[in-house]
DNA sequence: AATATTTTTTAGACTAGTCTAAACTTTTAT
DNA sequence: ATAAAAGTTTAGACTAGTCTAAAAAATATT
């Protein structure tokens, strides 16, 4: 059984590895849970003890066949607390997360399993990202950013990959959400914002914002 | 803002002192913690310092005011859950505390407003126990333990005072459920057990079960 | 290839919460 | 009224998680 410290912490590896494809270093988790270089050392130690996680002093961390699973399930309950939200609640898309944050520690595989089904097993979340199932497998929907694309494309909005109350806020105001049609009309060369389309209403939108936004392939 | 482990003892000593109308000593604290009494002892002082309980040394806890407001938010908080658990997610009712326990202390005034609304503002949680409104208001319904009532009392069940899961499933299988009418037809001298009457059934019921049950006065 | 810079780890200290053992109050029993 | 028993508090230690400052290792620079 992990703390809900150690639940933290490996959930910000796993992302940060890229769902265990990469090495994490240190000061990136450091950064990334606002805390300092050696609490992680710390951290990572006993996480190492776990079995959750392999580590090799100075070379960064990988999380184990184990540690996924685990973190899997952290990210299940956390997507499935959102769908509820949002869903059930009223939330607007925006307000979820910090709410998530805390629901996703809850110690309670019945609850979860009462909660998927209550739901209707949903397979994404209000902001597109997969939910696992209770095996930890995820459905992969083929996506590419939208600042990777150029002017013609036409599909729709996937997923929205950031969780800043902000951001969401504005794409909301746009129109820009998970299952949205959206046309790329044109590319700014001087700083790389994007002319797009989204239902007949045409918006600008900034490089950075069209990084979080993930499109159909 | 209190702790977990601090919202946990504040909500203990509330139960423990009836709704703050009486003292409560260090070891008792301690018993229904499951816990020591120089732990409690700690506790007590953080807890002092933070103006929710006043004490006095060897003389035992009271809740103060604002330690009873937090107390009945922690409360409302548990009971509105275990509604939402049994109501929606079809739970039993002997399923829910320990999840419940967890689920009172996320921090999100805007989640229980809206899990309240959503549940459509019920008075009582499945166990018969009032539910504090928002402003800790409790509607208090006039009730008396079955085990102090003589033979030819009628009425209904109005709540269940304890969460022990055998006993719920107990009362579950006799249909001694909140709202159930109830007879009291008479009472054995020799250990104070019942012969009740439910739903044209009669059964025996102990003195220690007849206590947890709190029926209409 | 040697030095400077960056990154990571270690060492030691601090807080929250817990414990045991000993000391101190209060209550009960003689 | 005093001794014994029961209950409470203090003192000191331990774990989880965090921090700062210093040491060690890896990387980058010249």
């Amino acid at each position: 059984m992990l703390s809900l410290t150690e639940e933290n912490y490996l959930k910000a590896i796993y992302h940060l590895s890229d769902g265990g494809t990469k090495a994490v270093l240190t000061n990136e988790l450091a950064e990334s849970l606002d805390t300092k270089a050696a609490s992680v050392t710390d951290m990572i130690k006993k996480l190492s003890v776990k079995n959750v996680i392999s580590y090799e002093k100075y070379y960064g961390v990988k999380i184990t066949k184990q540690g996924k699973a685990q973190a899997l399930m952290i990210i299940r309950k956390h997507r499935l607390w959102e769908t509820f939200l949002v869903k059930q609640l009223n939330f607007s898309w925006d307000e979820v997360h910090e709410v998530a944050e805390q629901l996703e520690h809850i110690q309670s595989p019945l609850l979860i399993e009462k909660l998927d089904e209550f739901l209707g097993y949903p397979s994404v979340d209000p902001h597109g990202e997969p939910i696992p199932d209770k095996n930890g497998k995820i459905k992969i929907q083929a996506s590419v950013m939208l600042c990777d694309l150029a002017p013609g494309y036409k599909g729709s909005i996937v997923a929205v990959k950031d969780s800043d109350s902000h951001l969401l806020k504005y794409l909301d105001k746009i129109g820009a959400t998970p299952g949205k049609k959206i046309k790329l009309l044109g590319k700014e060369e001087y700083d790389d914002s994007l002319e797009i389309e989204l239902e007949n209403t045409k918006v600008s939108i900034s490089k950075i914002v069209s990084q979080k936004i993930l499109v159909t392939a």
